[in-house]
DNA sequence: GTCTATATAAGGATAGAC
DNA sequence: GTCTATCCTTATATAGAC
């Protein structure tokens, strides 16, 4: 236990990090923040100013931390099946590590008053990968289809668990421990499925 | 256009249907449900006591209206793969009336004190659409997998585009016109990858 | 920088007239 | 059944002392 300590400002937006990932905008209260910071209310405005700019660098900072390794792997030189194999792995082992994410996000991008934060996101994901697609579909290394409907096709997998659990461990029976080991054979399940879809 | 006297309850319940589904619990305001229904505040309690039950209404409605059609596709007297074909067809037909759903119901699974509402969704699905897959398994018409998974996969793949909209919509740099579009393609995109994933 | 105290507003719920 | 007026609690935000 390497015992850190943290600034003011760190131990604010941890406990924001938390509050609001858990509670989401609407349903998040400062004094909570606060507590769980170990403050008082009157700091969080001295730091932060208001609500929505709190939860705006707590919006950066998850979006940052969570999406630019997703955008790397499919910028790497190697073929697309091999992209994808990567994809699926990196994708589950972090929303292993950071299951309330999904729900986080797709809430603020379908909030009316939040829609300027959708060009925060790694929009060009789809463009690369339709690119990467194309260059082994002209190699013939791969199985015509349409690479748009396919990379959705392939977050939905990967994500939805995720975002159902509280249905998902409630139809299986199953336990948190039980929902990870699922989550983990998952892994190779879902590359099983997209060499059946995309070999040719 | 029928022009329908509704009762006031009726307009209540209307009101509020759009006011949560739109809103979330937390982001609702029991004086825009009045104000959207032509009423007062004061008579939303005299109908519905409290927000807390009158949101419980709501989500028994939509929840009730929204699933049972998917139970019963799976209990019909067919073949797997064609059961699925059902089910890609009718999910994805039904989220484009209704799109805004499945946020609306993972969100109320996700909360801490809402987790009694979990029990109100059809969580037989899975149970189901298992036993369906081993008896067409045994008759060898089908790969071998884990069943569970590829039921996530699907309703993965089914809604994901409708979470995301409007991350897929900047994306791809499209209207709602032709996200339409595309969610018609996607029917038939869909059916052909649980084709190549399924067929032995 | 950090606190206590408080201003100000919003939201859920109720009382009571009609 | 429906309304106006109001209560009560909670939330964000600020003032001012230390």
């Amino acid at each position: 236990m390497t015992k850190i300590e943290l600034s003011t400002e760190e131990k604010i937006l941890q406990a924001a990090v938390e509050v609001f990932v858990r509670d989401g905008y609407d349903g998040s209260r400062m004094q909570d923040i606060a507590d769980l910071a170990g403050i008082n209310k009157a700091l969080l405005h001295y730091y932060f100013r208001s609500k929505d700019k709190l939860f705006e660098r707590v919006f950066d900072e998850k979006v940052q931390s969570f999406f630019p390794q997703m955008s790397e792997i499919l910028a790497q030189e190697i073929s697309f099946i091999e992209k994808i194999d990567f994809f699926i792995e990196g994708y589950i082992k972090l929303l292993l590590k950071n299951p309330f994410i999904p729900l986080f996000v797709l809430n603020t991008v379908n909030k009316k008053d939040k829609q300027d934060f959708i060009q925060k996101m790694p929009l060009d994901i789809m463009r690369k990968a339709t690119e990467s697609y194309y260059q082994d579909l002209q190699k013939l290394q791969i199985r015509e289809l349409n690479p748009m409907q396919f990379m959705m096709s392939l977050m939905g997998m990967c994500v939805f668990p995720f975002l159902a659990k509280p249905i998902m461990l409630r139809s299986f029976n199953a336990t948190n421990e039980m929902f990870e080991y699922m989550m983990l054979a998952r892994i190779d399940e879902l590359k099983k499925y997209v060499r059946l879809i995309l070999n040719p």
